[in-house]
DNA sequence: CGCGATTTGTGCACGTCTTCACAAGCGCCT
DNA sequence: AGGCGCTTGTGAAGACGTGCACAAATCGCG
């Protein structure tokens, strides 16, 4: 579930915080999620807390992280190292979290032989070399969206099974290679779609006007508040 | 529906390159998605395509956009210049798409007065009174997870209702508020579960072993190939 | 003017996700 | 040892999203 990395997050909060256990309910508020919801995404792990007590959390740690294949640090390959590369790139989240940034890519020689946070930036030429000497199965896209799909295609040549694509266009990919998609963009226009939704609400108490007026209105969006979709 | 922007994208795309209709198996297949899907999406909206044609592509994006409320460019308060903040405050995916920064603002004194793409990083305590002078509806959160929530909260005293966090935390916000989350970590994380899958599915042709060698495969992922969620 | 090719709009069925509600289980206190 | 309160795990019902398949509609051409 995509769910389990967010109970990961708030589980280490937990730790940090002297927990030994937690219940369903305090989990779920960290998390922000229902709880009955937490607790058959767990029982899905096959895991068990005990009835009356909770969930042990280092317990419930070591399970999530297993499962999401995080006993191992992973090796992430970077392309692209402009202006949202280079926060990636110097991004701690990444290293504490599991995964270790093994390269940086980038097409323009300007920026080849930079280097940022220990790290050498190499050009894109040079990625099978380093893929033959480190297995990265991750690769992240930060570059422009016209050379996205052909860096992804280099990517998945040398053996790269999961793109995370930060750039704005649909990749298209071999059948068992995993795409995903952020794209920042995106996210401010949902929220200007809601906030146009909740200015036409309260303009128009009674829906009217033209058919154009009434369209925000008419769009049926189910529940939103707090959305944790990403 | 979420999906908007991503047609939205591809509409644009498709204004570029010379395209006056479009049918719906084309958008959908430059969106990603179900043809089927696009339609039932597009119906909502009450847009209408010429059967035997296809939809306008200036029309559909008229309509998208009106829908999005992009018609105004929307005013973004952009807190915390870190390593994310700074690239964000950069990013001309915002500008070109709807959307204006601003101000900015960090709660150290170091960055106040850093100057970026021709704005001066101001003081957090600031926001109220530029909160006056212009209507901000979104704020960004870039900052520390140990931050945000007081940013969430002084965002929302000045007016704010659409928020987009990127501080690995849950915030609480009152009603009315929409929150939307975006964690770098988490994304790479899913990923990493999916990678693990792959290998124990191809490691374990019958599952076998130990209780927890088995986890994995036992999870069911239904179908997330290409997958577009954000 | 009529016919065929093409494409939209949508009814329907299916599978998934979510939520409620409650029985079963566990620990603690007396 | 027994009872009580708390928490988990899960069955069932409902909401929701998805995709198929087809009727209705439009254009172009002879």
């Amino acid at each position: 579930m995509a769910r389990l990395p967010e109970y990961l997050r708030a589980l280490h909060n937990l730790a940090e915080t002297g927990h030994e256990t937690v219940s369903s309910e305090g989990l779920a508020n960290a998390a922000g999620v229902n709880s009955a919801k937490l607790r058959k995404d767990l029982s899905q792990l096959g895991s068990y807390g005990t009835r009356g007590v909770g969930y042990d959390v280092g317990l419930l740690i070591d399970q999530i992280e297993y499962v999401l294949g995080l006993t191992q640090r992973r090796a992430v390959a970077l392309v692209g190292v402009g202006n949202l590369g280079h926060a990636l790139a110097g991004y701690d989240g990444f290293a504490s979290r599991g995964f270790r940034i093994a390269a940086l890519f980038d097409a323009d020689q300007e920026r080849v032989g930079e280097e940022i946070n220990d790290l050498v930036v190499l050009h894109i030429d040079e990625l099978p070399r380093v893929a033959a000497e480190e297995s990265i199965a991750i690769g992240v896209i930060a570059t422009p969206a016209a050379a996205a799909q052909r860096v992804a295609d280099q990517l998945v040549a040398v053996g790269v099974t999961s793109i995370l694509n930060f750039a704005p266009c649909v990749l298209s990919v071999p059948d068992g290679v995993d795409v995903r998609k952020v794209d920042l963009a995106i996210e401010l226009q949902i929220l200007s779609f809601h906030e146009h939704r909740k200015a036409s609400l309260t303009a128009l108490p009674a829906a009217g006007g033209s058919a154009l007026t009434a369209l925000p209105g008419g769009l049926a969006v189910t529940e939103s508040q707090e959305a944790i979709g990403t």
